[in-house]
DNA sequence: TGTACATCAGTGAACGCGCGTTCACTGATGTAC
DNA sequence: TGTACATCAGTGAACGCGCGTTCACTGATGTAC
């Protein structure tokens, strides 16, 4: 119990900080598929048997600061006040918490490399199917946030469910749209959310052609 | 031109089917990583090089009866009658054509043995990350005869892709949920798709309390 | 402050594994005359 | 019906590749006295 700084786990935060910014530099600039652990290990000056030691696989790495970042998303959903009704926490909580995630990603790499990773990752294929997979987990974790709050139980009521999985869905959609797409600034994703997720009630309701335009 | 049946693609066929339900024969009965190309090969009685011939990977084997069945579904949703709504005419094409599926799928495998396999893929990580990629890419064919129907365009307006988005993450949820449990019937998944698509819409309504219960 | 021991991050080298590819080849099926 | 040639599914064997694991080991950091 001293208050002098532990340096074991300093150098542990360091390696796995430069392990994680030379492979995400790796990755966008000549591709996932191109890059090898090993080329990552040599770059970062350790050996790969360390790399593993950090992040059980390659994939891994990758979805590092994404992994953050949707830790960061349930917290703040946890916090949304309880009178909001579940798709409104939902929204609030992704369109109103932009400036908040930016802070947690600088703490781990600079905001536009994680804004390049995240298109990397879009246009990847082997690492969209992973990233997708782990979306799908993150939503059975939402969906008991949402069932706490309006004090249900997730497992007879199909509502918390299936507000999270629509919810996903377009956020999986507009992620998609913006990786495609050529602004790769936190801008336009935060536009396209938006525009997307205030679209979803209308697109689900009959007569679209009466209130089109 | 002659009426006389093509040898060479009967045989074609042929090869195709035996390494398609050795393969999921296998997968369903040891595992998807506990199966190796080699093994599916040698039980079928074929080289390993003859099975790369069919399949381009050992997932594709895999997901092999399901993209079928995908395909089906676009042109099942294509002869929908225009008058109903985009939602209404997706949660009909899913819940009306149950039996058309069921005869697609015998054509191929034993439903029993699909069915299986589906349950397979929903837990098994590797696998279940690449079908959920493709159920992605399958929501762009689906906005776009989403859009096609409404006279739309499916670049300008975003309800055919938030549309297809929320039923697709429904969708998702509901194999997953499927998955998870231990009823791998037709009729399971099939109340469990129909209870999760009438409770989207109330889902992101407000006043969850209100008609709770 | 110094010593003796414990912990544990990192090393280096070697390896197993299965996927997916490459090659030149065989022999069955299809077609033209 | 027969012959000569073209096509193409399947063969067999070998290989490159990178991921991820295993081992016994070193040396820096932490802790107890």
């Amino acid at each position: 119990m001293t208050d002098r700084i532990n340096l074991r786990e300093l150098k542990k935060e360091r390696t796995r900080n430069s392990l994680l910014r030379t492979a995400l530099e790796l990755f966008t600039t000549q591709g996932f598929d191109r890059t090898t652990v090993d080329e990552i290990a040599e770059v970062c000056e350790v050996s790969q048997r360390t790399f593993f030691r950090y992040f059980a696989n390659k994939e891994e790495v990758a979805l590092a600061v994404q992994q953050t970042v949707e830790s960061r998303f349930v917290a703040a959903l946890r916090e949304r006040p309880p009178e909001e009704n579940p798709f409104e926490a939902l929204r609030r909580t992704v369109l109103g918490t932009w400036d908040a995630m930016s802070r947690v990603v600088e703490e781990l790499v600079p905001l536009e490399l994680h804004m390049r990773t995240y298109q990397m990752i879009e246009s990847t294929p082997s690492l969209l199917a992973v990233h997708l997979r782990r979306s799908i987990e993150l939503e059975e974790e939402l969906a008991r946030v949402v069932a706490e709050r309006e004090g249900l139980d997730v497992d007879s009521d199909p509502r918390p469910r299936v507000a999270v999985a629509a919810f996903g869905g377009v956020m999986r959609m507009t992620g998609r749209l913006w990786g495609a797409g050529g602004d790769a600034s936190i801008d336009s994703i935060r536009a396209l959310t938006e525009s997307y997720l205030d679209h979803l009630r209308p697109s689900l309701a009959g007569q679209w052609r009466r209130d089109q335009g």
